[in-house]
DNA sequence: AATTTGGTTTAGAAAAATCTTAACGCAGCT
DNA sequence: AGCTGCGTTAAGATTTTTCTAAACCAAATT
């Protein structure tokens, strides 16, 4: 959803279009595939670029983009034929999708394959990954930081670590902790306001 | 300050130590460079870490993480040394983390050298993120979608978008663009909450 | 003026992430 | 049973990102 970081080096354009083409066998046809326009592709390939703010990658985000705009469930032959990717990375992207609860797969009784489709309540797919995602990684964090203080102690008491240096540095981690045991609780509330 | 994203394919582990190694010629002695510990490395590795979910080099990480536990300010050898990275990555870290206003430089007049210290206010960091990165972030991202909707239009008019696949088109992307604007509304909300 | 030292820039090397090819396994069909 | 077609997996190629070495500039010193 966001154009790239002032990271300073400019990102490389990767506005290339998707070929797209059309499967004759389709019966669906008139809302298919190969109606994937310009707009659309480009829409995808922003979605691919804000993937990665979310730790994502950019094929998940295309496949989300393409979906999110898709009157019909897409196979995923036809996810990969219109984003130019193999059926591995379709296959890989939509399965991650479906772990953060941002897609669904149904299958016809016609049709032996699954059909991928965007679920469209934007809070749920915020839920999951703050549950899924950011809570592991500040229960994570807290952690390795408690598990620091306590290392900390042994190298002061070994020697290692001088006196002011430990009482710093200890106030410091300490201080991040507490930080992010707030953020913790928060995160629900953040969660309800963005719903 | 985060673990990695359950990104399926394990990280491989960065653990590697730094080198540390004292420099004689070193007058303010004590509390320096030479101290590094095991902890403290490991911290800056962390760091380093935490740093990619923000979308920063880990390096850029790292040198917040031995600033933030450092007594005194260091120059950018030591900052150098101390990571084993090498003084460019040093000097374009430490700019960015001043950009950020997550670090500041000063002088001594008796050495030629700028000294880089951390500075503790997290919540000024989390503005400047907010403001420098977020906010653009989220503005370019609003404009891309107009652009798009303006083309859709266009790409429906020259029959190229089917009536109702614009219909849903439209109809998405107009209700992600409140979505982000909402969210512009209550950044600001966000960022007082967590100070 | 020439030299030294600290910081920055840049071109390209190294590392890491992402994607693809190819092989596999499993259903359903002939 | 053998074939086909779908989705998945694994190994390795490609692309992208990150970092480094070396050249460069500018200020201070000889």
């Amino acid at each position: 959803m966001w154009a790239e970081i002032p990271k300073f080096p400019e990102f490389s354009e990767i506005s290339e279009i998707p070929k797209i083409s059309c499967d004759p066998r389709n019966p669906a046809g008139a809302y298919r595939v190969k109606n994937l326009t310009k707009s659309r592709s480009e829409f995808a390939e922003l979605l691919g670029r804000t993937a990665q703010a979310f730790g994502l990658t950019p094929s998940v985000g295309q496949i989300y983009g393409l979906l999110y705009l898709s009157v019909e469930p897409l196979s995923l032959d036809e996810i990969a034929e219109s984003l130019d990717l193999s059926k591995a990375s379709a296959s890989i992207g939509a399965r991650q999708l479906e772990a953060l609860r941002a897609v669904q797969v149904s299958s016809k009784d016609s049709d032996r394959r699954d059909y991928w489709e965007a679920r469209l309540e934007p809070q749920e797919v915020l839920q999951k990954i703050m549950s899924s995602v950011l809570m592991p990684r500040l229960t994570n964090a807290h952690d390795r930081l408690e598990g620091l203080l306590e290392r900390m102690e042994a190298e002061k008491n070994s020697g290692e670590l001088l006196g002011p240096e430990f009482t710093v540095c200890q106030q410091r981690i300490q201080q991040l902790i507490t930080k992010t045991d707030q953020f913790k609780t928060w995160l629900p509330l953040i969660e309800r306001m963005v719903k």
